[in-house]
DNA sequence: GTCGTGTATGAATACGTATACAGAACGGAA
DNA sequence: TTCCGTTCTGTATACGTATTCATACACGAC
């Protein structure tokens, strides 16, 4: 029965208005060479039933979609969230729609599929495991690439990554200058580059300092929250529990601050916390975690740049962006390492 | 120059399999009457080029793009991206993209255009602000709505809500049940009916037995964390206090907790929290929070299934489902409400 | 040997748009 | 007058697919 269906095209508005369908066509794109009185006559009939041209016949005639594609993962994570309302504004204020995949509860397929489909000009990939080989295919299917967060060692594709390294080492220092005597390094998946860099920032800033770490970083193939926690209760039972505990990012220096909070431990006095991120939750009250902030808003506007530069002009070098962070010092340090003690 | 551009269509398999390019949509689509030995020779080729159909003339073809839009808003609150995280994967699996939108940061335009050109075959709008006028071009264009966790009075379109009335009056039969005397409730935008349907039960709930809130209920035009945790501290600070705050959710009740933190007043001694939701992080250690948990695994799924009966069969009369909540307690109120004092 | 039935395939077409191409109308310069 | 350039508009076409229609073949029954 289908009680409505109003499917307007350009060739109905066309008969409406007394021109031609390309005409309709014309004065939607806005190209030259349409006299103002037909440009107002049709524009009256659009308006009146509020017609917009197709976008899958767009698509199917520019052989553009004006669709990315958003690669990501963990969304327990909140620097997720975060990336996504920065990015979605960023490509709608471009006429572009943002079609999001869960590449860690749904594996890659959706992404590769919509890759070989033409459904996507572009794809991002933010942090995340096992999406190599969807970048693979998204790179050999020549299409606009963005790592965002997530160095691709060796691929040619263009990247957005912050100083995972270098602010890493900062963070390392930091604790020296604090008289940090032993400290852990609790991390994520190393499978993930920026997790490596930034545990090898850390250790590398220690070992040029002389100072070792008492207690192997665990390594567990479960990733949760509750590990994590268990992890940091573990550690602080231990004949000698580390002084500083720093964590690959802010989630799981969330988890390990719950977890010393149920054995009553105090941060920062009987433990220092530090994160990698600075999401916005690390300046709750119950966290008040030191940090070491990426300028996220940045790095997705630069995302947003590559993307739509490979989009445009699918020839270009690939490039590759390194943005600064920079360390937040807050109360699950002390804020001032006090020089006599 | 465009390098590669590998644009493989179904044209050219069928140039390469040595038959017409009916018989291999035929074979990709699983059509009756077509021989093992073409099925197979067919299927090497698309194989061979990992051909896929390109969805977007299948779109064109079909009028189906296959793509659900989702609006949702505050991807602060944890809630939104949990409902993406089980929104995703039941589409996927059904083959289905999903393409998402901020209506918060980006208004309601980048869905509306996406509904009038035919982007996108349903919408699912989740618990936000203005989205009604997206809402009503929904159903005019009569496109498949659902409106998942916000009610639409009045309007015809499917439904999942959780029993927010119900729900919120039995969290204030437990205060009252806790001898809390002086009940203080914060809410959130009270244009959310969800929000609204909240403070009605608990409200309603109190009055029944002859309780009053002695605080007003703080109004304001600007909802961050910032703000609701101000109004926390501001609430403490009076002469009077209250031994209770409900919270219209979650969200509020952690910016909440962080504001009694900042000033030293422990919960549950001090006072008494809950919340509504019941996300992941409300049974966080630093926040333990006593709250409704809304079934948003199984309101998701029914609101999947509800959007795909509404595409498959536009005629068919929108149903409205109540996912029932549960309290769970935990140490922001005390568990077992002495019965002495 | 003819006919009918069931199976397998190809040719042709339409979905709604953007655009190349071809005219038409007009004005000014020669 | 003729001719050319500019501005405007219409006709025709292609994008890649699913599907209708028509055709061809094989096989058994009459």
């Amino acid at each position: 029965m289908n009680s409505k269906a109003r499917r307007t095209s350009s060739t109905e508005i066309a008969k409406l208005a007394g021109v031609s369908q390309a005409t309709v066509s014309r004065v939607l794109s806005g190209a030259p060479y349409v006299s103002e009185a037909t440009r107002t006559k049709v524009m009256q009939v659009v308006e009146a039933n509020s017609y917009r041209p197709n976008s899958v016949a767009q698509a199917m005639r520019t052989r553009r979609s004006d669709t990315i594609g958003v690669a990501v993962s963990r969304v327990t994570n909140p620097v997720v969230p975060e990336i996504l309302e920065a990015l979605g504004p960023k490509l709608t204020a471009l006429g572009r729609r943002m079609i999001v995949w869960n590449t860690e509860t749904e594996g890659a397929d959706g992404v590769i599929n919509a890759i070989l489909q033409g459904t996507v000009d572009g794809v991002v990939f933010t942090a995340a495991d096992d999406q190599a080989s969807a970048i693979a295919t998204a790179i050999e299917r020549d299409l606009a690439v963005v790592a965002l967060n997530r160095p691709v060692p060796g691929r040619s594709c263009a990247q957005v990554v912050s100083t995972n390294y270098d602010g890493s080492a900062e963070l390392a220092r930091y604790l020296l200058a604090g008289r940090r005597q032993r400290i852990a390094y609790i991390n994520g998946p190393r499978e993930r580059t920026t997790m490596a860099e930034r545990e090898r920032g850390f250790r590398e800033a220690l070992k040029a300092r002389g100072v070792l770490i008492p207690s192997e970083t665990p390594s567990e193939p479960d990733f949760s929250h509750a590990r994590f926690r268990q992890i940091a209760i573990d550690l602080m039972k231990r004949p000698a529990p580390p002084d500083a505990i720093a964590c690959g990012n802010d989630l799981i220096a969330f988890a390990v601050i719950n977890g010393l909070k149920s054995i009553g431990i105090q941060v920062p006095e009987d433990v220092w916390v530090v994160g990698f991120d600075g999401v916005e939750m690390s300046g709750w009250d119950v966290f008040d975690l030191t940090t070491m902030r990426q300028p996220l808003d940045r790095m997705v506007a630069e995302a947003v740049s590559l993307l739509i530069e490979g989009i445009e002009d699918r020839d270009r070098e690939p490039r590759e962006i390194q943005c600064p962070t920079d360390l937040i010092v807050r109360g699950s340090t002390a804020h001032m390492p006090p020089p006599g003690i």
